[in-house]
DNA sequence: GCACAGTACGAAAACGATTTCGCTAATTAT
DNA sequence: ATAATTAGCGAAATCGTTTTCGTACTGTGC
């Protein structure tokens, strides 16, 4: 029922290859009959099939990225960098993707890539394990891992500065006049965590302070893993004076069992998250932040997966971005506690 | 470089033929060979492409939804929904797929339609015009309308009950003894304000309460459109003592702005969101709510889209699903003020 | 007038799967 | 033993594009 090329052709008397040529531009097509070719390809409203012009040219122009549903505070953190790859991503004429899997379909994504439905994908740290990227390498197949680096110089990635932002939330803590720096991330010996803890440990040495085991919690993606280190924190005789979280909805959580235990935030505990998500925003006092710049992660992913695709890549590209300090309100200096 | 269909057959001294069928299911394949051709493509690691599948099947098995960037509190909305849709999709074969389209790219989704890279798509309310939905129904494509009940028997629907949700909202606040019950929404007159407005009406009316237009502010899908709002409220002179917001980020931005103002919520002012967030959870007191049933709407628009695809539907389905009061902190008996 | 270049178009071969149809060989019925 | 059926496989058409290659025609230079 959808008009193909082939009616097009029959209704101006043309043949297939040379409507095909008028619409892609070649140039072994005259002005006039190009003109009206695509004139009448709008008045018929003519949308080439995806399927078949896949099938020819080999390749789709779009870059997946892969959600499974069952951590739904990702989207928080997706939301900021899809923007980002939305815009550069449609610079490119390419188009971003989004598969959402079922949880109970662990190697959907090779399926996708190795049928072709994309060129490359964006690996999002949840959503990969080991056998996953050494498919992907074998396979030749573009893709680039997002917020996590790494250990291996065949595989692109991009991730934020974790060491960086871990050590200035927690000088910035110090400056602030803390003492007792409380910090809560996941347990897992990533790379991501590894860098966080040592900021905050190299920040503390750095200034002369004590590291304290019992000011060190882990948490966990799920935002209400917070309840569980804010008590440990509390219970404590020597109590810390801030908290140090190792993203917003963790310390948005800290702050309201903060605030039920009966504390004032800033001025009886200050509390810093990371990522600089809106949630951190939609909350009083605001969350003071490590923020990341997610558009520009979601640029550079696609600039890289696309650099794949178009075969001009010597080497495998990692990077790492910064991230920045945003002042708010759930942050005072110690002085303001007496 | 991928593996095809050829290769699996010549390397089993077989025709295409016979290697589709028996990948196929078909049953004029022996046992035999069908186990060998099944074995050897996973030895092989064969994935038929997706391009010449869906240009010979003439279709997808994927249905679409259309994610705007400009919005991004739409995901808190869409994250619920997600969850539910894909459960469904998985179960029916179908994999729902999100397009990411930059702002400035308005009928992106019409030529996706047409281009056949979906099977149906699921219509977001922040998403469509008079235009895309006579052109949907006059290429007799499926699709459904979710979120908003359309005026227009030729097409389906899945809207949650806004009208009795904000009969209950408001009767329930009633209930708890508030007389001034404030109320805001989106001041555009589409059906689902106006069913908001008219249940919070007749939940006044049937209580013999008197309706104040003071007391009726506009507020907008952005959360921060909540601050003006709720200094009118505050600077009237007979001050409510309960305010009404039409989702619940909304809600949020009106207890942080009353927080700020100085008033204590739940004390002072009660206040109650709509929709049932993961926002409205992750603040302190937490926002009691009308939820809505996020997963079943993911759900039940799949399934009517899926009805359309298989070409089994008499009549347009428009549906009307039932939203819960969810009671949490932001709201309290009006006795509690004294 | 002839060779030659260039212009504008069409025929046909891909792309990789699915599916119809026909054919052989083996089995069953008569 | 012959006819009829069935099981198992292959040839080839098909889906709708893109792209290569060939060709007819026009115009130019000598």
């Amino acid at each position: 029922m959808t008009i193909k090329i082939h009616d097009i052709a029959k209704h101006l008397n043309l043949s297939n290859s040379t409507v095909s040529k008028a619409l892609n531009g070649y140039d072994d097509v005259s002005m006039t009959t190009r003109e009206l070719v695509m004139k009448t390809a709008v008045e018929m409203g003519y949308q080439p099939s995806a399927a078949a012009r896949n099938l020819r040219r080999g390749r789709t122009d779009k870059i997946g990225l892969f959600l499974n549903t069952s951590v739904e505070y990702v989207v928080d953190y997706l939301s900021g960098i899809i923007s980002g790859a939305v815009m550069t991503a449609q610079g490119l004429s390419k188009n971003l993707l989004i598969y959402t899997i079922a949880d109970n379909n662990p190697n959907q994504l090779l399926k996708v890539c190795r049928a072709g439905e994309i060129d490359g994908v964006i690996l999002f740290s949840t959503h990969y394990d080991q056998n996953t990227i050494d498919t992907l390498l074998a396979d030749n197949f573009p893709f680039v891992v997002m917020g996590r680096a790494i250990q291996d110089e065949r595989v692109s990635y991009v991730v934020p500065d974790y060491y960086t932002g871990s050590y200035q939330a927690t000088q910035y803590l110090i400056d602030l006049g803390h003492r007792r720096i409380a910090f809560t991330t996941r347990p897992e010996l990533t790379t991501a965590n590894e860098a966080r803890f040592k900021g905050y440990m190299d920040a503390l040495v750095d200034a002369g302070l004590e590291y304290d085991e019992a000011l060190v919690a882990p948490t966990f993606i799920e935002p209400d893993s917070g309840v569980q280190a804010t008590k440990q924190f509390t219970s404590l005789d020597k109590q810390p004076t801030a908290i140090c979280a190792f993203h917003d909805l963790v310390a948005v959580n800290v702050m309201n069992t903060l605030t039920k235990l009966g504390y004032r935030v800033p001025d009886d505990v200050s509390v810093m998250g990371f990522d600089g998500l809106r949630s951190g925003l939609m909350i009083h006092p605001q969350i003071t932040t490590m923020a990341q710049p997610l558009p520009l992660i979601g640029q550079r992913v696609i600039e890289i997966v696309n650099q794949q695709i178009d075969n001009d890549v010597a080497m495998p590209i990692q990077e790492t971005v910064p991230v920045e300090l945003v002042t708010r309100q759930s942050t005072a200096t110690i002085l303001q506690r007496c």
